[in-house]
DNA sequence: CCCTAACCTTTCAATTTTGTAATGTTTTCG
DNA sequence: CGAAAACATTACAAAATTGAAAGGTTAGGG
């Protein structure tokens, strides 16, 4: 994990890149805001902190020129001041979080980490897979051994809950809450007969079943 | 652009790097096979220059290692031995582009950026957006000004073309080629109708329309 | 300025997709 | 073993989507 620091106090700076290398982390440093800006849009880093008060460009001004550029890097703003005012401006311009001086290192660790998780988690992927089912979130299209599935909407949407949660039980009460978007037992067997027709198309002419019913209590997508 | 050269010959590997750096690419250079395949993963990298024979973990069982790893990064594998087996069994390995030598320095390099290019083109983005029309084709949501518009499959993917290719026009005969996948006109006016009703939910409800017609022509989107 | 071709919109019909219900099958437990 | 519950499948009906046709509107050339 490469993180990018732009904070012009020495002592700060050493004490922080410090820290987070011990941690585990790869560690670029600059006192420059136009440095951090350029370093930043390389995209070679997970995330950025950034102290507001430094000569020249500031760090709020790097995060406001970054998210223009619709760049996603994840940033934690360092400042001095811990007044509303700025918190808010900060986050307002697309920070991420916000920390103020004088703070812990750890808080600082935790903080980071926390922000380098919830930016891996939210990376959405564009393909899903399992065992020799494919799927293409973009092209919508569904393969089993790279064979063509030909599925219709509600089929497709019920597979890729599957494939996003591989091995875990699906409940009837979960594929009616999300593949419906119901909150309530519509009294029908919709699901089973939604359950049926994907299975025709995705289990029938195969050896192996990846679709299976764990009785009274849901449905699993499993080897 | 950041390169990866994993090459153990001195002389080579300088003459390499050098050529690279002067051409504008940042170059990392290692000699073992564990280390390009460890700094491969860190997924920094645009493209990778392996040579086969090194010693230890060879340029082939990195490229084997990567791919089954589904990593995409594009690979162009660098040998002393141009028999058509080594040349197939790098391919067939994953690599995308094969080089043997004795090589000039420019053959190398129009290749690099001939991958490069190749990859990035290849990069589906997952957010199209013109003006304040944002397209998310992973939710399949639709946003004119924040405000969530409700397309039909058919309607979708016709804003999707204009949406790919704004600012061009989408001829009739284009869009019953891409939107239906027909090669013949079937004598109805379909791609009228379409046309309107996507305006419908993409312009009738704002003044600045995005739609516009070409008489003759076909339809443009822009402002 | 009028006529024609191109385009726009609405309505209706065909098709596709989805939901409901009925019936058959399997499992579990007394 | 038999009954009940859970599940599977099929057939049919309803709803949604799409395609065709018809009639109205606009733009441009003669």
């Amino acid at each position: 994990m490469k993180l990018l620091l732009l904070e012009d106090d020495p002592k700060v700076a050493d004490f922080i890149t410090k820290g987070l290398r011990e941690a585990g982390f790869v560690v670029e440093h600059t006192t420059q805001g136009e440095v951090a800006l350029s370093l930043a849009q390389s995209e070679e880093y997970d995330a950025a902190v950034l102290d507001i008060m430094v000569p020249g460009l500031s760090g709020l001004s790097v995060v406001q020129t970054l998210r223009e550029q619709k760049n996603p890097i994840p940033v934690l703003i360092l400042s001095a001041k811990h007044t509303l005012k700025d918190r808010v401006s900060g986050i307002e311009l697309g920070a991420d979080d916000y920390l103020t001086k004088p703070f812990s290192f750890t808080e600082l660790l935790v903080r980071v980490q926390a922000l380098i998780r919830r930016n891996s988690l939210n990376a959405e992927p564009t393909t899903l897979q399992y065992a020799d089912l494919e799927m293409n979130l973009l092209s919508r299209e569904v393969f089993r051994s790279k064979h063509l599935l030909q599925l219709q909407p509600r089929e497709f949407s019920l597979l890729e809950y599957f494939l996003r949660y591989p091995g875990r039980v699906l409940s009837k009460t979960f594929i009616l809450e999300h593949v419906w978007d119901y909150d309530f037992d519509p009294q029908t067997n919709v699901v089973d007969v939604l359950v049926s027709r994907l299975r025709s198309k995705v289990d029938r002419d195969f050896d192996t079943k990846l679709i299976h019913t764990l009785r009274g209590v849901g449905y699993v997508l499993k080897l």
